[in-house]
DNA sequence: CTGTTAGCGCGTTCAT
DNA sequence: ATGAACGCGCTAACAG
């Protein structure tokens, strides 16, 4: 069997509650015991047992930190931050380092909830929901309801690229990422640049992140008098000349969307892809299709992920700065920076313009 | 507070036990008491508590998963097909559902270590360490130690894509990749194009991958008759017109990698990258020089990831099946799926043969 | 089939 | 400054 408090004492000549002590150096021990119950230790090998320790304390050193898919580097570089900034590190107290569960969730509600019973399970010290939510009316509520009680029960919750939970109180601090103001930069650059028949190969349906990209999509095309309005709750249809279709944020995802798009619309000069990886997608298509990008058709991306400028052409897209974000995070649910006023913050994101758009073929140069 | 075993055992007017014989389906007990508990436990949410019940059944539902590099796909498609694995799903049983916690070393050997002390206080049920290993003496010891006292405790070990632990006893399972043998083809597919300047912008030293990945380079060349064989443990030194530069596994490494090849020998050919991501890099500062890929310098990557044939051209490379890999060592930590003959098991590699490479500009055609 | 009784290993009173 | 004793919430052995 493992080696436990009580061999340690044993072997020290001391009692369990002074090993203890040494082990959490919060409380006076005289220093020659100290050092004997420390020999003991490392001579013994001992490893506290983090349950144990949890079930009395009444803690654990776990952050959960839920992903809708552990492959993709948007979550991975957020997860990395993250983990780097809770980790113990030279310069921090050594009790403070606690251990991320990065929980891939597959962007399924049901595996989301399974992993939020899980970590109040373990009496997770912090959860951080990290990137876009289901939007449906009765996962919310669920999902809301546990991230309550989790709260209630001390859990520190933190949600990094969603939208803020006004029902779940104040205790849930939100980093949200502006992907409506965003998205609207970015259709701006495609009809500041000619277009006028612009497709969009969205993301996921009654996906929060999908719904507010098309927002500012629309947003910017309404500024030019290129659609309606579209009223909050109001549903994304076609518009003529500007097809609308919806995928995943993988690369088929963006192949298969572009061909349906140009079926729907040949004579699309842009398209814009739910995220970068879709935009390689696109890419394929087209050029499978024999037209050329940005020559007859331009592409932009979104999130601005490290592979983006090598692709060829390097793509358009929006940057978000995933890992400030990740990082800011973490500090947020260890407690070791405090909440934004109003428990909310929304991050900048910023247009990058490459090689992937350029003025549609048939404008007057 | 929260809910307790024993607030359910009072609500349904039975004993704790009855409740917990309920939880855990594992034995017997009347259907219509069964029904009461089960109400009670519904009416009051209850969630139990994780620690508890590790530490009274002595086991944990924690899968520790450590990677060099979470923001990496390559550890995120092994990381994500394991959890998939692991997670409880349908037609499995509900207390099999296991919860994978990647940890990110970012390559450390310290950090390896500390979240193996963690993993061991969590009293993890299985630990699996992913990607090249650091080949320092004393550190591989350090681990070694480690790990066999892991096993002795009954968590399940298994090596993902790192070389076996010989001294560790037979309790841990390897799953090694066939680096060597995907260098080895990749390099004679450069020589049998007629390149015979080949260099390298290898991974970081002391890894075993960029070991095992300039072994099979050498192989080839030696093949060849263009590389003395190098004896096991003898260290890689540039050859008269084979140079190599060690980097890391990103991007800018492989830019600056390039660069200095290219300082080392300006008359290269080709340039065989320590991976996908370090081979965009590369093709980066050969675009930057004013080098055509692969009219100038031809570009070889490693590992196939998602985006290497969307790139410009599209990328040689060397297919490893990482979520493959990443299932069987997700089964194989479970006790799912038996440990192969001698515990280990090598996956194979596969050539990907794209645009990114050619014969060289003056080969007779 | 169900209740009672002991711990699991540790933190934390309360004494000393 | 140190030790003894209790309890955290749950499972497992033993009765009944």
């Amino acid at each position: 069997m493992a080696v436990t408090l009580a061999d340690v004492a044993a072997r020290a000549g001391v009692s369990s509650a002074t090993v203890s002590r040494v082990l959490n150096g919060n409380y006076p021990v005289a220093g020659s015991t100290r050092e004997r119950v420390r020999r003991a230790v490392a001579e013994l090998d001992y490893v506290v047992n983090g349950q144990a320790r949890a079930l009395a304390a009444a803690s654990s050193d776990l952050v959960g930190v839920l992903v809708n898919d552990v492959a993709d580097p948007f979550f991975g570089l957020i997860a990395s931050a993250l983990q780097r900034e809770i980790a113990a590190g030279p310069g921090r107290l050594p009790g403070d380092g606690k251990l991320a569960v990065v929980c891939n969730t597959g962007g399924s509600p049901e595996a989301e909830l399974t992993y939020l019973t899980l970590l109040e399970r373990q009496r997770a010290a912090g959860v951080v929901l990290t990137g876009g939510a289901v939007e449906d009316r009765q996962h919310t509520a669920a999902v809301t309801a546990r991230l309550a009680r989790l709260a209630a029960s001390g859990t520190r919750i933190v949600l990094c690229g969603r939208p803020p939970l006004p029902d779940a109180g104040a205790e849930i601090t939100t980093i949200a990422f502006d992907n409506r103001g965003g998205a609207r930069r970015l259709t701006e650059h495609l009809l500041s640049l000619g277009h006028r028949r612009i497709g969009c190969v969205a993301g996921p349906l009654e996906r929060s992140t999908t719904r507010h990209r098309l927002e500012g999509h629309r947003a910017a095309l309404a500024a030019y008098g290129l659609a309606p309005e579209v009223a909050a709750g109001e549903e994304f249809r076609d518009l003529p000349g500007r097809p609308v279709v919806h995928g995943g944020y993988d690369r088929s995802s963006g192949y298969d969307g572009a061909l349906e798009l140009l079926r729907k619309d040949p004579a699309v000069t842009a398209i814009v892809a739910a995220n970068d990886t879709a935009a390689l997608g696109v890419c394929a298509a087209l050029r499978d299709r024999g037209l050329s990008v940005p020559g007859d058709v331009s592409v932009a991306g979104f999130d601005d992920l490290p592979f983006s400028v090598d692709a060829a052409p390097a793509l358009t897209t929006v940057r978000i700065p995933l890992q400030e974000a990740g990082a800011r995070a973490g500090r947020l649910v260890l407690g070791r920076s405090a909440p934004p006023p109003g428990a909310m913050a929304t991050v900048a994101t910023e247009l990058m313009v490459r090689g992937s758009t350029a003025p549609p073929s048939g404008s007057a140069r």
